[in-house]
DNA sequence: GCTGATATCGAATCTCGGTTAGCATCCAGC
DNA sequence: GCTGGATGCTAACCGAGATTCGATATCAGC
């Protein structure tokens, strides 16, 4: 009953990602293994084109299956949006880390918030439908499901909020903010794109984060004569 | 079949607001308007707190009535939904036009900007469950619903574009600016509130706008000294 | 205080989509 | 090439919630 096959592949440590970031469901050993990714690849696509309203037969046919069989994988509905869910912001979460070790180790506290905040965006724009359909799911899913994800929403936030906090006492940043407004209000721009961007619509995820990172930081406003 | 009351209220206009901004459900006229009415407003409270996931017997039971009462005065929960959606925006829109008529005639482009975006962010956070429902519903409904909303939505936001593009031209926005997308993430930032945002959390709208605004127009930036 | 129209009730029904269960197929190891 | 577990298919099943509809209550105008 309590879905069977990954039980058995978690073996030893209690719940591993299948499939690290970036692995092809063909590389994986056991047929199981790559059925479950598969589905799982096939969700996180229908949730970021349909949201929550995406069915388990969608989900299924796009994973060429019938819908009964995603039972053998899963628990059911719940526990598929929550690994969705969960994928979701470990890969977000984990990009933006990448970039920040990428980013030169004498990075500012600024330059870091800012690379950070492309990182983001990208994960959503253009990286991975796990990234975009966690936005997308965000504000949905049954109580539980969102309960259980609000440790690993928060952690990630908690971890923003000290990246703008940082760059406050750095002094890059207006010491007048309050940093869990703004990093609202930042994830508020952030994830809606994932509502509305569509690749096809002559504008790339490129010139969409430069757009979002210069307003962030240097705001709408010209040079600065004097406003009201 | 279809939606009886309304039919026979709408009278002569195709389709008038039963009840004009601020009007209280008992002074109305008929009986049915007022019922129609307290549904409607139940429906946006409802709709505000729990978004599309809320049942028809919730919105019934907060109007005080039966469910399938809520069928004398519309066709179906797609109806209600639309009817709640439209409002959302004409009182969005209203409101912003009102805030703009009320600022002095000489106002700049840049000042009338940033009126309209007090102004939307109030509506979304204040004034009216209307304009929150509005938000959190927009990405969801059934498609035909949608898209007949698109039109009505793409109008409001039409409206934004051209003040954002006229501060441009004004010289009080930064000339590389591309209107479409910053209104995406403008709107992005603002309708996110409605996910997020409670009264009781401490911090009252008026401080979430003021950082909205300092956010948008000024940025996140300390003075200018020379941001990488 | 009637009476017809208006408004609401409340229970039956319908629909959609998630879930279950038993059978068929596939495939690895013998 | 057999056999048993691993996988997947199919067809019911089921509940939640939307919808329908005849019965009932309320109310305005006489």
């Amino acid at each position: 009953m309590a879905d069977r096959a990954a039980t058995k592949l978690a073996g030893g440590p209690p719940l591993e990602d299948t499939a690290a970031e970036g692995t092809t469901v063909e590389a994986l050993a056991t047929k199981s293994a790559r059925s479950r990714q598969r589905i799982l690849d096939s969700a996180a696509r229908v949730f970021r084109q349909q949201g929550n309203t995406a069915r388990l037969c969608d989900i299924a046919a796009d994973a060429g299956m019938q819908t009964g069989s995603l039972y053998y994988h899963f628990d059911g509905r719940d526990s598929l949006v929550e690994e969705v869910l969960r994928l979701g912001i470990e890969r977000t979460s984990s990009h933006v880390r990448l970039a920040l070790e990428a980013a030169p180790a004498n990075a500012s506290a600024g330059q870091q918030l800012e690379t950070a905040v492309r990182a983001h965006a990208e994960a959503i724009l253009e990286s991975s439908d796990y990234c975009a359909a966690n936005s997308r799911l965000f504000a949905l899913a049954c109580p539980e499901v969102r309960d259980r994800h609000y440790l690993l929403q928060q952690e990630y936030g908690d971890f923003f909020h000290r990246l703008i906090a940082a760059a406050v006492v750095s002094g890059e940043l207006r010491a007048e903010i309050d940093p869990a407004v703004v990093r609202m209000l930042l994830f508020g721009a952030m994830n809606w794109t994932a509502e509305w961007y569509r690749p096809d619509s002559g504008r790339s995820a490129a010139q969409v984060i430069d757009e979002l990172v210069a307003l962030v930081f240097r705001g709408l406003g010209a040079a600065e004569p004097g406003r009201a």
